[in-house]
DNA sequence: CGTCATTACGGAATGCGTAATGATA
DNA sequence: TATCATTACGCATTCCGTAATGACG
C-alpha cells in the first residue's frame, strides 16, 4: 500500500516537474522525495514520471493517476473537518420523534429554534407516541422525544416543553357550549364520551381519570390520537377531553369549553432524550436550549 | 498525517465492533491495531470510537468518519488499477487532428476502426490542417495527426492511410463535362482556375504544380481548403483540382472529371504521430492496426 | 474468573538527512 | 562543468509481535 505521503509527494512533484523544488515545497531534501516517488511507482505498478535527469514529465498513466491523487488529498484533508463538525454539534443528523399532538401547538416553534441553533444539522421528523420514542430513545434509533410522561428518570433526561390546560371538546350547537361558563363535572354527568385509550394514550388517561370523576358507562369510543377524538366529536358522537391547543387545529364543527376547578395547567409537554445519547448535535441543542 | 492502514484498521473496527475479529481480519494481533485507531483519532482529533473494554461503538463523528474513510479507501484502490489501465493503453485520451478534406474518406472508417481498437480510450477531434498537427505533435497537445505529405521523418512517423487520385472540378453543364473522355492539359489552358494557396495548402499546391502545365494567369482564386473550392467551382468562378474523394461529399452543382495521364494516385493521406510520443493509447492503436 | 482492550518492552524495518555518485547538456 | 536525480550510509523513529496489565461483567 501507497502512503499519504508519497501521493503528497507525487503530487509536488507533478506540479512543480522538478524534484528539488518540490522537496523544498514539502520542507524536506530531494533524496527521500525521489524514494518516495519510486515506491509510489513500484507499488501503483505503473512508470507515473519519465525522469531523464534532465526533464520531469508526466506519462499518460502519471496524469490520470494525479487526478485521484488530487482527489484523495483533498478527501483526506476534509474528512477530519467534518468529523470535528460533527464532534462539535455543528453538523450531523438529529432524529427527533413527536407526538401527534404536539404538532398543533409546540412542534412548529421549536423546529423554528432548532433550526436557529443547529442550522448545519439535518432534521429527521418522525411522527409516534411517546412510548415508541422512549424505546427509540433507548435502542438509539431517536435522538430526541418531544412526548409525555412518565418515563425511567434514571434512563431519560427532559426539559419541559410546554404547559397547558385541558378542556371540553363539544360539537358545535351543543347544549353546554350554551351556558357560557366554566363545565363542572355535573355538566357532563350524562354526556356520552370518547375516552382516551388507556394503553396507548396513558398519560392522557389517567390525567382524566384523576382530575374528573367520570362515569364510566358513558364512554362510547376509546381512542388513542387527539385527531381522531375531534373528528368524532365533529360527527357528534360524543364529547372528549382534549388539551387547550387542539383549538388551534381549527377543525369546523367543533366547540372547545374551559373546565372549572384546574389546578394550574395539569397538560404537559416534555422534551425527552437518553442519559446515555452521544450525539453531540443532541447535546449543542440542549445546551443552547437551557441558556 | 494518518495512515492509509490506519484507515482500514478503523474500517475494520467499525463494521466488526471487535477489536480481535477486526484484526485477524487484517492478518495482524489487536495491540497494533488498537494503536491505529488511537492515532487515528490524535490527527483527526475525535473521539471515532467508544470502547468500554466491553463493547465498542461508533460515535457520531465515526460514523460521518467511516463514510469518508470507506470512500477513500476505494478509491485507494481504484486508482492505481485506472493508471495502469491507462498505461496498458485500454483506456486514456487520444488526441486527434484531421484535415478538412480527411473527414470525406477516411475519417469516418477510422474512427470506427479506432472505436473497435480502444474502445475504452477517449477520443478528442480537432480539425487543423496539416503544419497545425505537427506542431501539436511536437509540443504533446495531439497525439495522432491525419495529413499529408511533407513532415520531419527524424520527428514523426508516419502510415500512409489511403491514396487517390486528383480530379477536376467542374460546374454542371461545363463545356469539359460534355467531352466524356479524360482531361488533358490542353483541355483546361484557357480555363480560369481555383488554386490552393501555397503556404496553407502547400501540400495540393506543390502536388498540382508537379503534375499540370499551369497558366499562373488563369488563376482566380487562391484558397486553402477543399469544401472553400468546390463551394466556389458551384458558384461558376471557375474549375479546380481536388481530391477524388470530395466527390463524396454531394455537393449540388458540380461535377468531377478524370484527369488523364496520372501516375498511380497521386494524393496521399498519412497518420502521423510523434516518435517521442508515450501515450500508451497510441502504441496499442498502431501495433494493432499494423497487423 | 473470563473476555477483551490497553500498556510495556524488545527487535526489526522504515525513513529521514548528509554525502557521494552518475548522467545529461 | 553545472545541474539535478539517484544511490550509499548512519542515525532516529516507527511499528510490529509477545507478554503483562487492567477493567468490566
Amino acid at each position: 500500500m501507497f502512503t499519504i505521503e508519497q501521493l503528497a509527494g507525487f503530487v509536488a512533484v507533478a506540479e512543480e516537474l522538478h524534484f528539488g523544488r518540490a522537496a523544498e515545497r514539502l520542507n524536506m531534501t530531494q533524496p527521500p522525495l525521489s524514494r518516495q516517488i519510486q515506491k509510489l511507482e513500484k507499488t501503483v505498478g505503473v512508470e507515473l514520471l519519465t525522469r531523464n535527469n534532465r526533464k520531469v514529465e508526466l506519462t499518460s498513466a502519471g496524469a490520470g493517476f494525479l487526478e485521484d491523487a488530487r482527489r484523495l488529498l483533498t478527501l483526506v484533508q476534509r474528512a477530519p473537518l467534518a468529523a470535528q463538525r460533527v464532534a462539535a454539534g455543528h453538523t450531523g443528523l438529529l432524529r427527533i420523534g413527536f407526538t401527534a399532538a404536539s404538532s398543533f401547538s409546540i412542534l412548529g416553534p421549536l423546529l423554528e429554534e432548532i433550526a436557529e441553533t443547529i442550522p448545519d444539522v439535518d432534521i429527521d421528523l418522525r411522527e409516534m407516541v411517546t412510548g415508541e420514542q422512549l424505546a427509540g430513545l433507548g435502542s438509539g434509533e431517536l435522538d430526541l422525544g418531544i412526548g409525555r410522561p412518565p418515563f425511567d428518570k434514571d434512563l431519560f433526561a427532559s426539559r419541559l416543553l410546554y404547559r397547558e390546560g385541558l378542556v371540553l371538546a363539544v360539537p358545535d350547537g351543543h347544549r353546554l357550549a350554551q351556558l357560557h361558563r366554566d363545565i363542572s363535572p355535573t355538566d357532563f354527568k350524562d354526556e356520552p364520551i370518547i375516552m382516551h385509550s388507556p394503553t396507548e394514550a396513558r398519560y392522557f388517561y389517567d390525567l382524566v381519570v384523576k382530575m374528573l370523576p367520570l362515569h364510566h358507562g358513558n364512554v362510547v369510543h376509546t381512542v388513542s390520537q387527539i385527531l381522531t377524538m375531534v373528528c368524532l366529536v365533529a360527527a357528534k358522537r360524543g364529547v372528549a377531553f382534549v388539551p387547550q391547543s387542539t383549538a388551534l387545529l381549527g377543525v369546523a364543527g367543533v366547540r372547545f369549553l374551559p373546565l372549572e376547578s384546574q389546578q394550574g395547567d395539569p397538560v404537559e409537554l416534555h422534551a425527552i432524550w437518553s442519559r446515555s445519547s452521544t450525539n453531540p448535535a443532541l447535546t449543542r441543542l440542549l445546551e443552547s436550549l437551557s441558556m
